[in-house]
DNA sequence: CGACATTGTCTGTTGAAACAGATACTGTTC
DNA sequence: GAACAGTATCTGTTTCAACAGACAATGTCG
């Protein structure tokens, strides 16, 4: 009958299949631990998501001025001039990768947060940089986003850490393989 | 200076800085772990957009699709009638938070994948169903994102799969919590 | 039964993401 | 130095996501 689906959980079923209501256990392990990755990594980002908003700022806008403003606050710690990473190269360091980078960029330059020069060298190049607001910002970001780590992954161990930490870059090995 | 920036890592700098192109190594260990959790899913993800999209689906698309199909599926094997699944039952089986289910089964509708009706005891509910071609979609599907899901992870261990589920089953603990 | 809160879904609207194609500039080759 | 291919960014357009509020049906309490 089913018209109301009940939500209970044969004691076989464990994790993952237990929390998204799956009736069978998973069959492909491969697949168990790929949704494990989707949901874990959904859940602790909303948390993040909800703090950078507080800033008007989406995930991947925050990702560039903390990319941008990472480069100023190392350069200027060498004493050196920080003039402006071009597009493509924020897009390198981007987390994920993203099909707009100029709209994303309009974004934060319409917020205050960055602005944009021709590059003099390479004229089809434009030069990003943190305003002074936009770096305000990102440090102001930074300690609270690191608390909030600390608070949702804080009761791994150490060695559960860095274990997880292995195994992800294990795990990813593969992408953009032949 | 920086006008461009270089991608030379210092040997210090590994995993996932290195990839990003991260001068410094991370000070946090748990903000390093959420970064990477990112990163690792945004990659694996991406090979699963892909495939979906042939189908002309979206990721939570065919989230959806696959829970009433493994629904109906279980249903059928018991020998009941599959009536469909009420919108919030499926929000509540879904990977991901979906803040506007109404939407996604517009379009699931639109491309003839499931069929909507009205609950008969609550008339406040629309009971979803998959349709014929729905069922088909994502019966052929799956093989195809089972075999994604090997290529990407196999060559991990079933220990360390055993493993990374269950650690990343503990990193999620603490989301919710008070 | 009438008021009221609650639940389940939908609609209006705004803002953001995605894709394709356009534009501008550079370096190379002849 | 003219043609060409390649690179860097931008624009136009369409589709999608998100939030708030609306609407409709149900349950509850006096």
């Amino acid at each position: 009958m089913m018209s109301e689906p009940t939500n209970a959980i044969s004691p076989s079923v464990s994790g993952l299949a237990a929390e998204i209501g799956k009736q069978q256990p998973f069959e492909v392990v491969e697949e168990e631990l790929f949704l494990n990755l989707l949901r874990t990594t959904a859940l602790l980002n909303d948390g993040t998501v909800s703090v950078v908003k507080d800033a008007g700022l989406s995930g991947p806008l925050y990702n560039i001025l903390r990319i941008l403003t990472g480069f100023a606050d190392c350069t200027a710690r060498d004493g050196a001039v920080f003039d402006g990473m071009p597009v493509t190269g924020i897009a390198e360091h981007m987390l994920t990768r993203e099909p707009d980078m100029t709209r994303l960029i309009d974004r934060l330059e319409k917020l205050g947060f960055v602005e944009r020069a021709r590059c003099p060298d390479d004229r089809r190049r434009v030069l990003v940089s943190p305003t002074e607001d936009g770096r305000r910002v990102a440090h102001e970001l930074r300690p609270r986003l690191e608390a909030l780590h600390k608070d949702q992954l804080g009761h791994l161990s150490p060695e559960e850490q860095s274990q997880l930490i292995e195994l992800l870059h294990k795990a990813r090995a593969r992408v953009g393989e032949a």
